[in-house]
DNA sequence: GGCTAATGTTGACCGTGTCTACATTAGCTA
DNA sequence: TAGCTAATGTAGACACGGTCAACATTAGCC
């Protein structure tokens, strides 16, 4: 959506032609089939090769751009961790900062995993060990929530909710949200027909009330 | 805890002596194995051969007792969901079904995930496909759903709560705890010191009084 | 027009899951 | 107690996947 999330924007980008050697925008158009792939069959499913033969390249060309698997996917999750951030900055400022800002940011983060679930699925990968170890995707999620807590302060200034501790009152919402996120995405709502972006909605307006300024 | 998952009360099954033939208690001896690589070196890490190895047994000799790795996490995933439902009961009952038992279960919950990092991740491991194809997985899933909806049914007759669709408020609260499982075990809450048991009994309190009826 | 670095390819290797055929043995039955 | 059968464990082989090293092609600049 916002940014240049690959799947998003460009007519998906071509198949190398047999004919040429070089790819022109190989780079890119790995992340595009990794991310497609993720979504279509899930993160264990995508295999280097597959992606390699996908775009008419060979299975080791991918090494001219990522140092590695866990690379590749970490470039993924680091696109999906920046257009989150923006995601919720634009729907805290666009709805006025207020109550409304917040349930606004709180459906954008649900509706963010909705829409990218496989960027989302990387991001979090549970056992995934390339997260830990890549000091750049801890400093994405870091701007990510550092804007949650950033709203939070600001309510409080406002007298719209408690003046609990701010961190821990991120670490709460977030949970929440990741939770929704989570069961929805791969978990037990997936086939349930669950109407998630209603249940985020709900889950915000209680949340809202649960952690209501003591009138 | 309850029941019996490997880990908590055998003191660790021994290696397979050189000289004999027959393990004795292989299946049990899987089951622990797998747990303890998981906890130590998560899911990616666990390979067929190392438990074999580490078991004094041959790499296949696994097949006798399952049809499949995925089967094999399956099993693990079986047995966490039966201790979750268990530990959920136990928590509700324990402390009298009401305002009590409500926070007692959820701060189950966390624990559980807390204290068996290596069953939670599998039962909720992102992105592996031998979930949704293993019915019984669902089955034992849903039991431990079942008791937090009955538990909120009971809470709504005695009016302590809303007299919202129980399914959602269920669905609601699962994932807040659920968020903070796993925010705590493979997530951002890893690292940073947060006293996760304390978030849950923050987070607990916040959305009992969000949910509360109205006075 | 030619040089150099960037980009892509081929071949090879090792680790891993799993199949098949075979070995050993527990436990029952005659 | 001897022998049979099913349960359990083993060895070999195969295909797949990530990755390294050596080589090929080409873009872009002097």
């Amino acid at each position: 959506m916002l940014l240049g999330m690959a799947s998003q924007r460009a007519p998906r980008l071509a198949k190398k032609p047999a004919d040429q050697y070089h790819h022109g925008d190989l780079r890119r158009a790995l992340l595009q089939a990794a991310v497609r792939t993720i979504q279509k069959r899930g993160v264990p499913a995508l295999t280097l090769r597959a992606v390699g033969e996908e775009l008419g390249v060979s299975r080791t060309a991918l090494y001219r751009h990522f140092s590695d698997k866990a690379a590749l996917l970490g470039a993924v999750a680091g696109e999906g961790f920046r257009t989150l951030t923006l995601g919720l900055l634009a729907a805290w400022e666009g709805a006025g900062k207020g109550r409304a800002g917040f349930n606004a940011m709180g459906e954008a983060y649900v509706r963010f995993a909705l829409q990218h679930p496989a960027h989302y699925r990387v991001m979090f990968a549970s056992g995934f060990e390339g997260q830990a170890s890549d000091p750049d995707l801890g400093e994405e999620g870091t701007d990510a929530f550092a804007v949650l807590v950033n709203a939070l302060v600001e309510q409080q200034q406002q007298g719209l909710i408690r003046r609990d501790d701010p961190q821990t009152l991120a670490h709460f919402i977030w949970a929440v949200v990741h939770g929704i996120a989570m069961l929805a995405i791969d978990g037990p709502l997936q086939h349930k027909g669950v109407d998630v972006e209603a249940l985020a909605r709900y889950a915000v307006e209680r949340v809202r009330t649960g952690i209501a300024s003591v009138a």
